[in-house]
RNA sequence: GGGGAUGUGGUGGAACUGGCAGACACGCUGGAUUUAGGUUCCAGUGCCGUAAGGCGUGGGGGUUCGACUCCCUCCAUCCCUACCA
């Protein structure tokens, strides 16, 4: 053993032989509880940045402590390879995305081998490969023939110069990112899938899974179920128009009708009202050239339409109004101003009558409970009970009905780019129809070249009469479903085989809080659509999820165009995974954000120098050196023992579980005085055995190769200790002694004394009787095994 | 506008169910080792006070024997989301 830590070699030396010995292959094995530890699959950039290092570093933590617990487990790594930034690289540097793509998942796999993370190599996806895509095009066609993915015309942003379609981020103030071109918009055919069939279930399902409150909350308002009433109102007109309400209890306090300027009436209305064109133009340039800007303000055009009242029968005008959107409930509100913020402001504007109908203190508008005012028949009800009686009322006279509506809408999944997986779709006669040969693959030309499907004659009309749709999947399908593919990875027949129920759910999943909504929501939809068609088992993907936080310098969120980039490369150099990666976990909590420390990270490193020092000292040691004194070193350490395993185990406060492994060395040191070592040689041993076990989840090599150096046994095989190591002795307990709520004294009483003779104990002690002096005693609080308080007047 | 998170020393952060506020680190100060720097080791480090003691967890109020923790209210910062009837 050397004296001095060398990282570098130790690491790539524990490395090679986990490599060699296939450490981290998983594998079927009844005999032991399976914990499946999924991390979130990285897009192959070409460099894994900070906030990958810490997810993966998380990641490994708990798998490599749950392995020591006895579990069976997995924990697989894959790339989520199609994308923009690959086709963008393809222009700048002249190469095919899929080159591009294979030299950075090469380079990333090398950066995550060099930390040390414990995957099963075996079970690695490259969602990029159509060894993983054709079975994405076969389980589309599942959803397809369900009848759950359907073609319908939506907008996209269109750059006129370029001919091609935007994503939302590259179009940047209105304008084509590349070109500079005012962006169009352009309704063109494109594929969705109902996950709107699932919103009941979707939101039902966040009860029951281990999610972070926050989370749940996020996916409950995107889903945004609300119950309300759907109304039909006559009009003067020969039609009717519906409104959908969350308050038909209001229904006395309608004083103006508003329907989306989209509504189909509105080119109805059009043939006899001249000014209807200019204000829909109008309105369109509002939303195209400050779509982004959050407040666009409230305009309406008058139209010489009105409805009749259910109830009182009056003639109500109707507007057009553009913040009434086509794609929520029908299309058509009924104005309340006097208890609708935004029918309030538009009422103002447009100087429309505002008439309060529930009763309450507070000014206008006021959306809040209260009894009912100016209703007639509703009067002095309370709003839930009007709900139901108005829309008894209204389902009788008017067509109306109760019902829920959602704010989820279909998922669009078609995407107008190349480097995606192919929609498995093709058209005769206008008729779409699953391609007649799957898979279909990414067409590339022999010079290694590449074009826009559309423009590739050849894909796009494969013979005659026939045309290839040359739409590719949103790359958020891949991610969808590949957390159940890994185990199966291997299998080039099935897309599931029995491995695959074995491993699901996912036990534990880390990730980003940034994915709270889209792809964790996509991914319950896939799965259960995936339970239905009789794939998997169970009803949600992921037990249990943790959203880390993110890695911040200098208090603001890593990124390129502000130059504050840290690059795990020259660190892992410089002061080796291990240290890394304990500063990643030690630095703050996991769900909390981290502040990227030069610092902080020497202090890490320095900290496993000090261990080194220790083993390389105990090492030299022999059976004399060590002292008498026996069990002293082991209670001064039994509460870090124990927050340890609870940090682990029950909280995943993985920061507290460094700082106790800091102490628990710190306490070990401590024993090596002057006079000699003041702590028997099993329990220092003891001590030093479950300091090593205890960092290993979190800096695995150093431990590794210590525990084999200086203990001559192989962390592998080791176990975390059972119950028995963490329990307490506790034939003394600790007393906290207050006066008036103040801490004056901590004793240690023999537990076996009556709850008399400890306050009496208590009252003897010399801080305490002094603040007793001449006081009377009104009350005393005693806590057994804790705490006594001395209240005086 | 809505939803959520956070607020504790000079800094990152501890304090699990109300019971020793500031663990563990960083930084800083002093000392030892060293020709010097770095490394390493030792001591100190919330504020006021010589001390006894007092004050302190964004501000104000409350519940309690006791509040960083629970309740009310206000403020600040960050994130998500947005005219969803």
């Amino acid at each position: 053993m050397k004296e001095t830590y060398n990282f570098n070699q130790i690491e790539s030396i524990v490395q090679k032989k986990w490599k060699t010995n296939n450490t981290f292959a998983a594998n079927i094995d009844t005999s032991k509880p399976k914990y499946y530890c999924l991390s979130m699959l990285p897009y192959p950039s070409g460099n894994l940045h900070m906030g990958h290092v810490r997810n993966y570093s998380i990641g490994d933590a708990v798998s490599r402590y749950k392995k020591l617990k006895g579990f069976n487990v997995l924990q697989p790594m894959g790339w989520d390879a199609f994308g923009l930034p690959a086709e963008n690289a393809a222009i700048n540097k002249k190469v095919h995305p899929q080159d591009w793509t294979e030299e950075n998942i090469e380079h990333m796999k090398h950066q995550l081998n060099s930390l040390g993370f414990g995957y099963d190599w075996n079970k690695e996806i490259n969602t990029s490969d159509q060894s993983y895509y054709k079975f994405e095009q076969e389980l589309f066609l599942k959803f397809y023939e369900k009848g759950l993915a359907y073609r319908k015309k939506s907008l996209v942003n269109w750059d006129p110069v370029d001919k091609t379609v935007l994503a939302n981020e590259q179009v940047i103030d209105g304008k084509g990112w590349r070109t500079g071109a005012d962006v169009e918009l352009k309704e063109i055919e494109t594929w969705f899938l109902k996950i709107t069939d699932y919103a009941d279930e979707l939101e039902e399902g966040l009860e029951n899974i281990d999610w972070p409150e926050n989370v749940k909350n996020m996916q409950k308002n995107w889903i945004g179920k609300s119950k309300g009433t759907e109304i039909e109102f006559e009009t003067d007109k020969n039609f009717t128009l519906k409104a959908f309400t969350t308050r038909p209890d209001t229904i006395h306090g309608v004083t103006f009708f508003g329907i989306s300027p989209n509504h189909p009436i509105v080119k109805e209305l059009m043939q006899d009202d001249v000014g209807i064109e200019d204000f829909i133009e109008e309105t369109k340039q509002i939303s195209s050239a400050e779509a982004d800007q959050a407040k666009a303000d409230k305009v309406g055009y008058k139209t010489n339409l009105n409805i009749i009242h259910p109830i009182s029968k009056q003639k109500i005008n109707v507007w057009i109004i553009n913040y009434v959107l086509m794609d929520y409930g029908t299309g058509a509100i009924m104005g309340v101003p006097g208890h609708d913020e935004r029918d309030f402001e538009f009422a103002k504007k447009y100087d429309i009558a505002i008439k309060r109908v529930i009763d309450s203190e507070a000014e206008l508008p006021f959306s809040g409970s209260g009894p009912l005012v100016n209703s007639e028949d509703l009067n002095g009800l309370m709003p839930d009970e009007a709900f139901d009686k108005i829309s008894n009322i209204l389902a009788e006279s008017n067509d109306a009905k109760i019902l829920y509506q959602y704010r989820l809408r279909d998922w669009g999944i078609s995407r107008q780019r190349y480097w995606g997986c192919p929609i498995p779709m093709e058209y005769k006669d206008g008729e779409a129809r699953p391609a007649s040969t799957l898979p279909v693959l990414l067409p590339v030309n022999k010079d290694g070249t590449y074009e826009p499907l559309h423009q590739n004659e050849s894909f796009r009309y494969p013979e005659p009469g026939i045309e290839r749709e040359t739409d590719t999947f949103d790359t958020f399908m891949e991610s969808s479903w590949y957390f159940a593919r890994y185990m199966s990875a291997q299998n080039n027949k099935k897309v599931f085989d029995e491995n695959t129920n074995y491993w699901l759910p996912v036990d534990l999943y880390i990730g980003g809080v940034e994915h709270a909504i889209l792809h964790l929501l996509y991914s319950r939809f896939f799965f259960k659509v995936l339970r239905d068609l009789g794939l998997v088992e169970g009803d949600e993907p992921f037990k249990k999820l943790l959203t880390q936080g993110m890695v911040l310098k200098d208090g603001a969120k890593m990124s390129k165009s502000k130059g504050n980039t840290v690059d795990p490369k020259e660190y892992i150099e410089n002061y080796g995974a291990d240290s890394i990666r304990t500063f990643m976990i030690f630095a703050s909590p996991p769900e909390q954000s981290l502040e990227w420390s030069d610092n902080g990270l020497e202090g890490c490193h320095k900290f496993l120098k000090r261990l080194w020092a220790l083993s390389y000292r105990i090492k030299s040691l022999k059976d004399e050196d060590f002292g008498e004194s026996k069990d002293i070193l082991i209670d001064e350490c039994k509460d870090l023992f124990i927050k340890i395993n609870d940090d682990y185990d029950k909280r995943l406060n993985l920061n507290t579980v460094v700082s106790s492994c800091m102490e628990i060395l710190n306490n070990i040191n401590k024993k090596f005085t002057a006079k000699g070592i003041e702590a028997s040689k099993e329990d220092l041993m003891t001590v030093y055995d479950f300091l090593l076990v205890a960092l290993s989840p979190i800096a695995p090599h150093i431990t590794e190769n210590l525990y084999q150096e200086v203990l001559g046994k192989e962390l592998q095989e080791a176990k975390w200790p059972d119950k028995k190591f963490f329990e307490k002795n506790e034939s003394e307990i600790k007393y906290l002694i207050q006066v008036n709520g103040k801490v004056r004294a901590n004793i240690m009483i023999d537990s076996a004394l009556s709850e008399e003779e400890v306050k009496q104990l208590s009252k003897e002690h010399e801080n305490v009787s002094r603040h007793l002096e001449n006081k009377d005693i009104i009350k005393v609080i005693f806590i057994k095994n804790k705490l006594i308080n001395f209240v005086h007047s």
